[in-house]
DNA sequence: GATTAAGCGAGACGGTACGTCCTGTCTTACA
DNA sequence: TGTAAGACAGGACGTACCGTCTCGCTTAATC
């Protein structure tokens, strides 16, 4: 269908692109993802996606963003165990068993070999991941449940770390008994 | 010299293209690492790589097991928090600076797309790994410095897990500081 | 200059590439009118060879159609005996001489291996080659020169066969002496 | 089976290259007979070829020659006209019917690719076959049913080569009559 | 009878070309 | 002006043969 007129960038071609990509990958993997593909099952020409994105993974990482992906916000209950490995279980069900824990897998794989990508990721996903991450934290401080002064970056990582190496690295099974072992942390 | 008959495949045309693969990865990055590449810098046929790999991860993976890469033992000076940091240190070196820390994170990235050299890498690789992550603590418990009964692997995760991380997904510095809060495990 | 478009090849490229396959022909002979030779010395991709020609003899066939290797007309000065002498010395110079002639040497070797080929060189060559081979019978049968109802097909034959099994199977030189034995023909 | 030994070459091994090369011309024709489908056929190792034979080419001409392809030889019953006639006959049926036909014409194509082999092919084959074409007219100038003086060498071509031009030219088929019209020749 | 050297089947080697796939650029006609 | 369509130059893919080589076996003349 043709969108084409001189008012701007055609939004139904956009989210075709944006579908078109999450679909391939999500159904033949990331090295069935090309952009040729993307512009067939899109029904849209290749020069349309190169007007408005550089590469595939850009493409990619615009479906990731857009997606509802994003809604990975801590419970705040008050108890600061519990948040966080509530937390820490929607964290780990994101990164192994969902669509969008796919994508961002070959997103995280492609910025090991890609900077710039690794530069967009970190500044359009996992800047603002690492806030929610910290956020039972914070409240924990505010609370008064975690002493004023800790590091909550380190800590951050040393919850959320282990998680990421089972997932991106061992391929192990995150189980609730990791994330309780993971998250008994602050007891010290 | 030809080495090529029915009792064995040339061992030159081998190292050639794992030094080959090594040196492309190191000096243009993955994307410039073709098989096409490789065997010219080897000085070998592309129907030779294409005889004993399947893959160019395959080949990359094969120059990373025969490299010296796997020097990672860990001291045993019977302090298990000395030991400790001092592997995670050589570990976040490994990860961050060395040659084969590049192909490991290369290797790791594709694993991400191929569950076949997912596989391989664990079983080859990554299991050997953890097995030295563990000597410290397997020590400890012998000293009695450890409880007996504690969960060794989920241990190492966390003492790895956090190290990976920054290194494959943030790309933060791992600073000396950083090692001591992560290793500050036990003294709970 | 770029030509691509959905209405209609380049001709450019096209041509370029009739021109590379006639030239490389013409200079290193059929064992070195590879694809990609061709699409080298015209500087096209070998896509687009592929795109629009099947095989190398395709492009051959082309070439030698598109040159002005068709000028083989042959005079009309009303005698018989002369017209045929002459139009059979443009033959032979033809077959042996010109580098249109190679290509058609070329050509018809392959054609004795590829049926497909050969189908294709007698209907858009031959067969126009033979129309003119007979003007001079036909003219003379309109003179009265020639009897009306003399096969002219084989008598054609008669006068070219010995020229083409010269030229394709012995290989030996055609002189004027021989053409004009062969053309002694209706003097019977 | 192995017959090495230190007293000359193999004759199972030669006679199983002939008959392989031979056998996969005629059932799949040229672009299939390769040097390693005739070592795999034969049973032969592509050293043993490369020892004995310089090209698949001269693998194919020994073949032709080994064959009782020879065995051409013209009639002798004292009718001239009947005499060519049935040599005709039996050129046309060798050209166009016979398994040793199409070996031929292979390697006719060749021919015209290859000096070499074309210079091979005259010494070893033309020359023998241009002899016993030329018998039938040698015995009749000895019978006086020719004039001595005669160019039997033109005579020959332009009763030989319209076959030769109809066989491997225009793929017409060679029938009684024609060969009654090209063999009308001293009658003038 | 043991030695030895040539021919053999097997098959790995460096290399070239194949025909395919995808990249990123371009041109065109349409809306 | 943005678009769908698609041809373009380029480059890597994985495959098929080329002609060369080395290997270990078999065999028959020589020691």
């Amino acid at each position: 269908m043709h969108r084409g007129n001189r008012h701007g960038r055609s939004e139904e071609a956009r989210l075709a692109v944006l579908q078109a990509a999450d679909d391939l990958l999500v159904e033949h993997g990331f090295a069935r993802l090309t952009v040729e593909a993307i512009a067939q099952k899109a029904g849209v020409a290749k020069q349309t996606i190169y007007r408005w994105w550089p590469s595939k993974t850009d493409i990619l990482l615009d479906a990731f963003l857009t997606d509802a992906a994003e809604e990975l916000a801590p419970p705040d209950t008050g108890d600061l165990a519990a948040d966080v490995r509530a937390h820490l279980t929607a964290v780990a069900r994101f990164l192994t068993e969902s669509d969008a824990g796919a994508v961002f897998r070959a997103l995280t794989a492609e910025s090991l070999h890609d900077p710039r990508l690794a530069t967009r990721l970190r500044a359009e996903h996992l800047t603002a991941q690492r806030a929610r991450d910290r956020l039972p934290l914070e409240r924990a401080v505010a609370r008064g449940d975690l002493p004023a002064g800790t590091d909550l970056d380190i800590l951050v990582d040393r919850l959320v770390g282990p998680l990421y190496y089972r997932a991106l690295v061992t391929g192990e099974e995150i189980t609730a008994d990791y994330i309780a072992a993971v998250s008994s942390l602050w007891s010290c």
